[in-house]
RNA sequence: GCGAUUGUGGCGAAGUGGUUAACGCACCGGGUUGUGGUCCCGGCAUUCGUGGGUUCGAUCCCCAUCAGUCGCCCCA
């Protein structure tokens, strides 16, 4: 029997783990900037928190939800987003409490989880990173955080992006514009595409967005939810595009912008990469405000405001512009035995090496030296070490620096005893002469 | 859940209903018996995702299945 990893399930082999590495520390570095705090959440919660929070009707949960039943008979289900777990923890930890700082700000990181079918950028298993801030309804927090959501690609060097933004409202604006569409729809019932008279009373906001051409001629001419705003939602959006000016923020309205979570309110936006070799999933971040959530799942009544972003397209679009990562670890020696006694003697060499801080590399195969300088050339090395019998009798090491060529003698117990004279003497005496 | 397409050594990639499955890269060994990006020589698939079927004979044809890729639904 050979086994396989499961549908839609990657092996991150080191090649591309030292970009991941890179991306999440550059990420941290940037969460750090904006003030926001890591939460770790559990990775699989009660199926019922996720129901809750994502909507009865999204297909997440009726198709997507990754759910199974434990030992103890209950219902489970793997972190479809990172939303929901936050909230919780947020409620049952008490973080509304007068102790903790307003707003709260907090990032995670990590896996989620999707059953379906993978495809370019989709996986069942990916990664996002995240931000909640719980505990203001300002509109500044809107721009801040989507400010941060574009950062987060602009750190890159990422440049091909455009933000896009439009207002849901309030529960009863998105009532009202609900009715409002499917009247404005049910009379074109037969000209819709067939998902979208699947979608019409089921989910008529997302009739919006069909890719259908002909859907899209119908939608053309539809009614604006921004024409159903109340005074609060207009005057709130009028200062987020507003604030958005003043930090001289590109963005696009797209008044038939809708969201797959139920939980949105006012605010809603994605960024999506203009990039020619991006496919179907161009969305790379996407969030809004949700000022209902966290009552719903128990706590007290707070407003609150954050996105997701996908890892696996910030890695996919770093490779389409041929992103250059830098080396994560670099070898700063390599050491070269002929024999056994070089071999053990090896061992020790390398651990005082390190002990000092280098890293280190050793042969293990017991090569011709030949090849192992060749191996030592293809790491990079910055040095290499050689012992061998004659070595070892007279209590020294050789060592060539690569990039100048140049070799020189060591002794092996002032290099243990006094390394830092010895080594940054060693730098000096394989550096490149003057001619 | 639906559709299209692909599946040959570690990787890339030819190939044909018939007997020895090209080639390139990587790797290993040797030429150079202790010193690195060159060159030369040699090695490296009882086997063509898996299981059936058609056939005298299948990597090639058919069916099923698994997996990859891309798209739809949905979504980051």
């Amino acid at each position: 029997m050979n086994y396989q990893k499961l549908k839609g399930t990657v092996d991150l082999l080191p090649e591309e783990t030292r970009k991941w590495q890179f991306i999440e520390d550059k990420a941290r570095d940037l969460m750090r900037a904006y003030q926001f705090n890591e939460i770790r959440t559990p990775m699989f919660e009660q199926l019922e928190l996720f129901a809750r929070g994502v909507g009865e009707t999204s297909d997440i949960v009726t198709k997507e939800m990754y759910d199974f039943r434990d030992k103890g008979d209950r219902h489970i289900a793997l972190r479809p987003e990172g939303t929901a777990g936050v909230v919780r923890a947020y409620v049952e930890n008490k973080l509304y409490g007068p102790e903790f700082h307003k707003p709260t700000k907090l990032f995670y990181m990590g896996p989620m989880f999707r059953y379906e079918r993978p495809q370019s950028g989709r996986q069942r298993q990916f990664h996002q990173i995240g931000v909640e801030v719980f505990g203001s309804r300002n509109p500044s927090v809107d721009v801040e955080t989507m400010v941060l959501g574009m950062d987060l690609f602009k750190q890159f060097g990422i440049t091909d992006l455009k933000l896009v933004i439009n207002s849901l409202g309030s529960t009863e604006t998105r009532q009202t514009y609900r009715e409002e569409l499917i009247a404005y729809l049910e009379p074109h019932l037969n000209e819709l595409s067939k998902d979208s008279q699947v979608r019409l009373y089921k989910n008529p906001l997302r009739v919006l967005d069909s890719k259908d051409k002909k859907d899209k001629e119908i939608v053309k001419d539809a009614p604006s939810i921004l024409d159903y705003l109340d005074e609060a939602s207009k005057a709130h959006f009028e200062a987020v595009k507003g604030m958005l000016e003043e930090l001289d923020i590109p963005y696009i309205i797209d008044t038939n912008m809708v969201r797959g979570l139920d939980y949105y309110n006012d605010t809603i936006f994605e960024v999506i990469t203009t990039n020619p070799k991006f496919g179907a999933n161009a969305t790379v971040c996407a969030g809004g405000r949700y000022d209902g959530l966290v009552e719903e799942v128990g706590g007290p009544s707070t407003p609150a405001f954050g996105f997701g972003c996908g890892l696996e397209r910030l890695v996919l679009l770093l490779e389409h512009m041929d992103f250059d990562y830098p080396e994560l670890n670099p070898l700063d020696a390599y050491i070269v035995t002929m024999g056994d006694r070089a071999d053990r003697a090896a061992n020790k060499l390398a651990q005082v090496l390190r002990q000092n801080g280098l890293s280190v590399e050793r042969e293990f195969m017991n090569r011709k030296a030949g090849k192992q300088f060749k191996t030592a050339d293809k790491l990079n090395a910055d040095y290499v070490f050689t012992l061998g019998d004659q070595e070892i009798d007279n209590g020294i090491v050789q060592v060539k620096r690569l990039s100048t060529g140049i070799q020189t003698e060591v002794s092996l117990t002032e290099l243990a005893l006094r390394f830092d004279e010895t080594y940054s003497s060693l730098i000096r005496s394989t550096e490149k002469g003057e001619e």
